[in-house]
DNA sequence: TTATCTTGTGAATAGTTATTCACTTGGAGG
DNA sequence: CCTCCAAGTGAATAACTATTCACAAGATAA
């Protein structure tokens, strides 16, 4: 045996780890699972012992994939004073992750990843359909404090919200574009601060 | 034979198009020779009578898409008299499309269609980058004629006026999210007018 | 130490799908 | 009307990949 043993629940997380790493990098297309064994360092089969199969893995490696999403959010409230600010915050931390290619686009951007015979369509919206609602959340306590226009839905600031980064995301490495994200998110941010503060 | 026969010429526009509709309706991960065949009321291997293989056939369905893309952009040109007009209608146009479901965000949205392998995801980036330049240079107009501020960088606009479709497209239909399309569109071209409209 | 449970292995299987090929046949042009 | 090419067919092939299974070997507890 070339592979040292772990216990169950330990080598599930590091495959699941391992399989959000794959998405990321290669897409759902290249996914699957002798690549996912070979990037922990087992044979496919063993896969098998630690789940009922490749949607199971799927499923597992979302779950990873939302903790960090919303672990992001979390981290942004505690180092900002204001709702204005952790949004800020929030939208920089986005910008080294994907700058770093820790992150997306491949997963959250996709929706290929949902295929819609399976559950993981609703999946994924649901992972993002929470992000959504927490981005809300800061909204509002920006409206109720003041240094966001009441006159605007929130959902409609969420969603631009996420505009912000993602188009970027997706064309950082286009041809012809030249596009450093964190240089980016400074500049837009400007825009979006002029579209929703307060006057 | 079952079916009609077709000069190879109309034959290649219909399977691309019909490919194209698979690839929106169903994603990558499920497009597949056969049932894009059946869809056109052809044998899998007639398919090869008209294309080299499966990369042609989504290379060909990418210019079609790049063809409508691009298109929309020319419509709205003639639809409106200046540029930030130019900008709402074409907003409006992609709002449509999409509550239509026939467009994107698989395609669009999609990195995972661009597998790292193959010289897809440079075409579709290439695509996507082509687009954002189109819009680039309607927010130049913009800001020549005086009805764009002219302080903020012309990519960072049109990267943002993508941004404001791009993530409702994805979240129209996650549980808990209710969102019309146009509607949103309304309330966000009111945010981003406010963001890049010259005071 | 020994029995047992769990994790890992490698070979086998089965289903899917892209692709090829020998063939048929519709239809356009002589 | 005949010929011939282009378009369509269906069967065969060849990967690829998910999944199963019998077996091997750490680990653990008695």
């Amino acid at each position: 045996m070339a592979t040292q043993r772990m216990h169950t629940e330990a080598r599930r997380e590091q495959i699941a780890r391992a399989a959000l790493d794959l998405l990321i990098s290669r897409g759902i297309e290249e996914f699957n699972i002798t690549d996912l064994g070979e990037s922990v360092g087992l044979v496919p089969s063993a896969i098998y012992r630690h789940f009922r199969g490749k949607e199971e893995v799927l499923n597992a490696a979302l779950d990873v994939f939302r903790d960090k999403l919303f672990g992001l959010v979390e981290v942004a409230r505690d180092e900002a004073d204001n709702p204005l600010e952790t949004l800020e915050v929030l939208l920089s931390h986005h910008a080294k992750l994907i700058a770093k290619g820790k992150f997306m686009p491949h997963v959250m951007l996709s929706s290929d990843m949902a295929s819609d015979q399976t559950s993981r369509r609703a999946k994924i919206l649901r992972i993002l359909a929470g992000y959504l609602r927490k981005i809300e959340a800061i909204v509002r306590e920006g409206q109720k404090e003041g240094v966001i226009r009441q006159d605007a839905d929130p959902q409609t600031i969420a969603l631009l919200f996420i505009g912000m980064i993602q188009p970027a995301a997706l064309l950082r490495h286009a041809e012809g574009v030249n596009l450093d994200i964190s240089a980016h998110v400074a500049r837009v941010w400007k825009l979006f601060n002029k579209a929703i503060a307060s006057e």
